[in-house]
RNA sequence: UCCUCAGUAGCUCAACGGCAGAGCGACCGGCUGUUAACCGGUAGGUUGCAGGUUCGAAUCCUGCCUGGGGAGCCA
């Protein structure tokens, strides 16, 4: 008797046609009639359920099978049967059904349609729905595709430290790494908490970007990229901010901004290409249920090249808009959301690259242009979810660099190392963040960054 | 952090100053191919918490808590 998988039998059922198998699994749905049954089973290894028929006839214990609730294990044996004029494509019919763990009836997750926000303070339970299934599974897909662009192209993959003593950004929103007494700090002269006493001897965060770390690497191996957990310890509550989320961070050598946005161009197309090729199921299930554009936008995505305005192009565009926006548009001034979002869904109806930021309002590392009011940044803008991907160019001028730091008041003793990797051999360069979670959103037409995560942490919120 | 909306049965919602309800789920029963099955019945409530107004509050007012959406910040 074969043991089987649904993804087995999906992918080829006819070969196990009349034959005796075995399948364990998790009971979705559970229907009895006088004398027979259906049991929607999920074994897990596929998106789609599999129908047990169960008939009093065959089953000793039919009046316990027919009272298992959702929720309930189950191991089954039984004949595969072909039922190509049925709304499956094939069933079992059952010859033993034992029970591996029951599931009473106060199981919350009921075969009907949950809100979101409820299916949020079950995140241990929700991956059994259809929504999260599918979700989880792109999800580990996704990850994979990234890893297999970036491996095709030769990228090294790098593993930038988790904690660490600098802050990339330059903000102060960092979660600290302490193993200091939070009520009895060592203290010194001055009453400061004294972080030489610290654990690492100094004051360190866990890791806000990989970035200044992967450029390292990047001036040794030409192209790298990182791909892990970053945090964030900002408030704020918003369906596209989590504390803790993914990052991919490639930084490649002897590139300028052009190659930097024709990589992220290459890298979108790559992995809604992978997905729509090796997540048919699933894509079909958020087009359905989810986003009912979603697969007819992803396609024009892929054959449409994305556009690309600059920043003072986009000022001008936004001040000719009929569109009356709340904040008004001024050169100097950040791009607001609504701006963002009138240029991605109402200009170009497609991904937007907006490069040449002035440099007030932009990173220190950022390479200075030759008007020296502008920056080789970049922002992908998306339509639905905004900014998924920030990048630029990098400084490689020292003397540049170091006026920068001045500017923006960054201690440069602080980062000897990465002034010393415009010494030794510094060359341009350029690299992007993608935003892991919210490329998924984008991909999936999920629209909170809490729903594609497995246990999210927000502000207030560190459950499970 | 600011603005805004909402918290009523396990879930999704109705009742909007006058007896707290429905659908789904649960439980009991029926049904020879169901598939978010269907049909009949039963149970299930301190209306988020604390105050206040009123003859009377789920409903109006104040504060707090929780959640959603928007803004800022950003990926």
């Amino acid at each position: 008797m074969d043991r089987v998988t649904v993804r087995q039998l999906v992918s080829g059922a006819e070969s196990y046609a009349e034959k005796q198998v075995t399948l364990n699994g998790w009971i979705r749905n559970n229907r009895d009639q006088k004398s027979f049954g259906f049991i929607a089973l999920n074994d897990g290894t596929h998106f789609n359920t599999i129908q047990i028929v169960y008939e009093r006839e065959f089953l000793p214990n039919y009046d316990q099978v027919a009272a298992l609730g959702v929720g309930s294990a189950i191991s089954i044996s039984g004949k595969l049967a072909l039922t190509p004029e049925a709304r499956q494509p094939f069933e079992i019919k059952a010859a033993e059904i034992n029970l591996e763990g029951e599931s009473p009836s106060d199981y919350p997750i009921q075969p009907k349609r949950h809100s979101r926000e409820f299916l949020r303070e079950v995140a241990h339970l929700r991956p059994r729905t259809n929504l999260f299934t599918a979700v989880f599974r792109v999800r580990s897909l996704l990850a994979f595709a990234i890893h297999q662009f970036f491996q095709e192209k030769g990228f090294v993959y790098l593993h930038s430290p988790i904690i660490t003593a600098n802050d990339a950004e330059g903000a102060g929103e960092l979660f600290r790494v302490t193993t200091l007494d939070p009520k009895n700090p060592p203290v010194t002269d001055g009453e400061a908490v004294d972080y030489s006493a610290d654990f690492f001897g100094k004051k360190t965060n866990l890791t806000v970007s990989g970035q200044l770390e992967a450029e390292a690497y990047a001036l040794a191996f030409k192209d790298v990229y990182t791909f892990g957990p970053t945090f964030r310890a900002e408030n704020s509550n918003t369906p596209r901010h989590a504390a803790e989320f993914w990052m991919i961070e490639p930084e490649i050598a002897f590139a300028d901004l052009n190659d930097n946005m024709d990589l992220a161009e290459e890298m979108v197309k790559y992995l809604i290409n992978y997905l729509l090729d090796k997540a048919e199921t699933e894509m079909g299930f958020f087009n359905q249920f989810v986003d009912k554009g979603l697969k007819e936008r992803l396609e024009n995505i892929k054959n449409s090249e994305f556009a690309r305005i600059t920043y003072t192009e986009a000022v001008d565009e936004l001040k000719k808009a009929k569109q009356k926006f709340e904040y008004p548009v001024e050169w100097g001034k950040d791009l607001q959301t609504e701006h963002e979002r009138y240029l991605t869904e109402k200009v170009f109806y497609k991904p937007v690259f907006v490069t040449g930021y002035p440099k007030d309002i932009k990173a220190f590392y950022m390479r200075v242009n030759g008007d020296q009011k502008t920056v080789a940044a970049m922002d992908l803008l998306v339509p639905g979810v905004g900014e998924i991907i920030g990048g630029s160019q990098r400084e490689e001028r020292a003397e540049v660099l170091e006026q920068s730091m001045a500017d923006f008041n960054i201690n440069k003793e602080d980062l000897w190392w990465y002034m010393e990797l415009r010494k030794y051999g510094g060359v341009k360069h350029a690299g992007f963040g993608l935003g892991f979670e919210r490329a998924l959103m984008y991909l999936t037409g999920v629209s909170n960054i809490r729903d594609v995560i497995p246990f999210p942490r927000t502000v207030n919120s560190c459950e499970f």
